[in-house]
DNA sequence: CTTTCGATGATCT
DNA sequence: GATCATCGAAAGG
């Protein structure tokens, strides 16, 4: 655990593997310049995960999962999507967090005009869509969590978090590495279960 | 409801 | 040159 987290009990340990900072992170509040609201659902990847940007090893596009915990990882997907990712580091190797949907909650008006959308509902239902919704850019590669433009807060009650396959992956489909808030109304496709 | 397909560009072989 | 950690529009039941 790192000392950040073990101080401040509203810190998501990101030192922890990506299975558990995936998982710990569904109920959490992410605000990008105070625009956001509640992660429901995430993906976790590593190095020993096929699937993974960081299999191949250390690249430029892949760097920042290959440095410390707790910063941003940005791709771009498709050649059109911004997609965000939070880095985690079990055993020093490159691992992160995709961030795939939350529920709006704050600065629901900007989210709005940057989606060209009035449906919360589909605000920030999948990476690209939240990305979108929060301005994401390379500007935010590599940056922390733990400071503006940034503020990620772990959640202050127990949820229950539901996992199943990966989404839009060709590889290690078999690993259950896709969570959610169950019932959640704003995840990017329904889990098998509830 | 479902499936199909084009957009669009970085990344890696 | 192929492959994408995607989305949305279009077409068909």
């Amino acid at each position: 655990m790192s000392r950040r987290a073990a101080r401040d009990p509203r810190a998501i340990d990101f030192d922890a593997a990506s299975e558990d900072v995936a998982r710990a992170l569904i109920g959490a509040t992410l605000l990008v310049d105070g625009v956001g609201g509640v992660i429901v659902e995430t993906e976790a990847y590593d190095q020993s995960d096929p699937a993974s940007h960081t299999f191949m090893g250390p690249t430029a596009r892949n760097a920042a999962m290959f440095g410390p915990s707790g910063h941003a990882y940005v791709y771009r997907s498709y050649g059109i999507h911004w997609c965000l990712n939070f880095t985690c580091r079990p055993a020093g190797h490159g691992a992160g967090v995709l961030i795939r949907a939350l529920e709006p909650r704050a600065g629901i008006e900007q989210m709005q005009s940057r989606r060209g959308l009035a449906d919360s509902r589909l605000l920030c239902s999948g990476p690209g869509r939240l990305g979108q919704a929060l301005g994401i850019t390379m500007a935010h590669y590599g940056l922390p969590l733990d400071r503006p433009p940034f503020f990620v807060a772990a959640p202050d009650a127990a949820l229950e978090v539901i996992a199943g396959p990966r989404i839009g992956i060709s590889k290690a489909m078999d690993h259950p590495w896709r969570f959610g808030l169950a019932g959640s109304r704003f995840l990017s496709k329904p889990f098998a279960n509830g």
